[in-house]
DNA sequence: CGAACTTTTGACAAGCATCAACACGTGTGG
DNA sequence: CCACACGTGTTGATGCTTGTCAAAAGTTCG
């Protein structure tokens, strides 16, 4: 069940049999949620770390103006706060995008895990590292980026990870996210998000196809979008 | 010399006496360098671990239309890219805001501490876990609030900082950036800073004397900031 | 078929950027 | 010692990007 995690973790580091085992062999619990419901929310203790199985997930937190800004996105084998046997609270809520499959981990297991396996911790330490990197990068997005560049980098990133996790290619991936979601993952609004896409297809960068995003250019698209890839390059590695 | 960073991972862990020792005799070189230069380009092989002894630190990134971001803020006891051993390079540069004393820390020296002292592993995993949180943050904070939220909430930021490594009180500390170094860093121009620092001296929430910043009436600006402090939360469990 | 959500469109307003100029303090060299 | 350049802070006028509000059109699903 843990497959998708576990291939994630074996490009961050050369896990043994024994590694592999464990981490297949965590306890874990199932549930599939649907779009609205929370996997954690703020202040709550935090006792479990997440795995996502299928669908998209979110880091999210409401702001005083009621805004609500989306910190990051999560899809198939990437893990949500694993290490909240560290640090057993949270400022911020995880809520699911999509209709999703997480898997709960106790976190005391990983932490467990953690301590008798130094390689899998090695390979948790680096994912956490890509996490960071990802996390600032968003920051540079949404804090010195216009519209037209912001979505065009957020379709670009979402992009690669989507190739990265098997879910399809840079020019075509499944992206189930609202222009809402959008929105309030770039800071915008839900309207401009609307009018930014529709400049981007009218530039031929992007086009609609229902559901899946197609990226007709990537090239420009990356172009368009600042798009620098690097700080993806543990993933890269990967690829 | 790395007597701040000690402080600071002591917060986080019980370290032994060895532990400890091991801290304080990591090998390490003494820089002294001046606003606007460099303590690492991006793109350049990451060999070094950086500790601030004093002075302020930012990384930052160059984007397309030529604007910088300023994508953290680091002062004395902060370390920087201490994980530099697992993730050899970086996408964004890391720059001097004011005249820093820095000390350059070999990152195989981290690595052999890390793997030689688990307890220390453990501090520095709560302090990336910190860096992280701060981040998400800052994220929200340039992504979802107005201009005039967002300048509070990054004063009373680090005056809580200020305060937690012993630079002064949340109520007056010292903050040696220029006002453009404040709009990099919140993602808005030099002029609307000002505009904005001159309203919350009208509203009564900050008076300037000179360099130190004086916070006038903390409660006020921690909620005209939209500060909820919990996301700094193992500084304030140190303090 | 109808309810609820999402996307789209239009008119208008506001926040912040841009540009330009000036004030002020500091250090430097003539 | 003064003149000057330079960085920083301040002010004003103007304009563009993006937000707001409202409503219609399209989509999904029971």
């Amino acid at each position: 069940m843990l497959r998708p995690l576990l291939s994630k973790l074996q490009a961050h580091a050369a896990l043994s049999e024994r590694d592999q085992q464990a981490i297949s062999g965590l306890p874990c619990t199932l549930k599939a949620l649907d779009p609205g419901n929370y996997v954690f929310r703020a202040g709550d203790q935090a006792t479990s770390c997440y795995v996502v199985l299928n669908g998209f997930v979110c880091r999210h937190q409401i702001l005083a103006s009621g805004a609500r800004q989306i910190l990051s996105v999560h899809m198939a084998g990437d893990g949500i706060d694993l290490y909240n046997a560290l640090l057993p609270t949270s400022s911020h809520s995880v809520q699911v995008l999509t209709p999703a499959r997480i898997a709960f981990i106790p976190a005391s297991a990983m932490a467990d895990l953690m301590a008798s396996h130094p390689t899998v911790a090695r390979a948790l330490w680096i994912e956490m590292l890509l996490d960071a990197s990802i996390q600032r990068e968003w920051t540079a997005n949404v804090g010195g980026r216009d519209a037209y560049t912001r979505i065009a980098h957020l379709l670009c990133e979402l992009g690669l990870r989507s190739e990265a996790a098997q879910l399809g290619g840079r020019q075509r991936y499944d992206l189930p996210m609202t222009q809402e979601q959008v929105a309030d993952a770039t800071g915008l609004t839900a309207v401009h998000v609307n009018r930014v896409l529709q400049s981007l297809r009218a530039a031929g960068l992007i086009s609609r196809e229902k559901s899946p995003m197609m990226i007709s250019d990537w090239a420009k698209l990356a172009a368009a979008g600042d798009f620098q890839a690097e700080y993806l390059q543990p993933l890269r590695n990967a690829a």
